[in-house]
DNA sequence: TTTTAGTACTATGCGAAACAAAGTACCAAG
DNA sequence: CTTGGTACTTTGTTTCGCATAGTACTAAAA
């Protein structure tokens, strides 16, 4: 239904500062939202593809190189947009609660 | 994200009082919620075959025959179920919002 | 130095949900 | 008896979320 919250969730998250996967993963946890590498993967490249995203290689000290995300101006236009659907998603929804 | 919001949607709607598909579909257009038939459809099939739901069958003076649905005892408890599940998801990505 | 463990990203395939589109069937009005 | 409106069915496509397996890099253990 109204396709991809999880894409609005992303959006919000690197709208706090650019990030690499883990990052993120561990963002969507704290916030109870459960997201399995075989879904956030996929989906930052398509959201990189579509424009909304870049990234930068760095290195690690601990593992081979990270790509850390951040938002494209498209990006920051997207996360406005999506805000606002959303909150009208939550209306309708809910207006459906009473009677 | 968080399969099948719309069949929230449709729980609460029956949760109203019996209703067929056309019923169903106007409530949700009201509440600004667009589903066409193509959805609709196949979905309340698939909620009566899980049990959610079930219909009788009423003749009509103006066309075909209708499928009345209303909530099972099982639906009830369903929705009052994913009315938690829905509130507790609202809180999560609006947690993602601020910093 | 070779193996092992941990981390990060990639590739492939599946099932289900939402949708589009075409089809079947019933009824009433012209 | 044809036309138009209503109601439900069927089939196929796309995409999302997920599972699984695989590649690649680093650091530490044997």
């Amino acid at each position: 239904m109204r396709k991809g919250v999880l894409e609005l969730c992303v959006l919000r998250v690197l709208g706090r500062g650019e990030a690499y996967a883990s990052d993120i993963s561990e963002a969507l946890r704290q916030a109870d939202l459960l997201v399995v590498e075989g879904t956030l993967y996929p989906l930052l490249t398509r959201m990189k593809n579509a424009g909304w995203l870049e990234y930068r290689w760095e290195e690690s000290k601990s593992g081979p190189p990270r790509k850390y995300y951040q938002l494209t101006e498209t990006g920051r236009i997207l996360l406005e947009a999506l805000n606002s659907e959303w909150t009208a998603f939550i209306d309708a929804v809910n207006s459906l609660k009473n009677s």
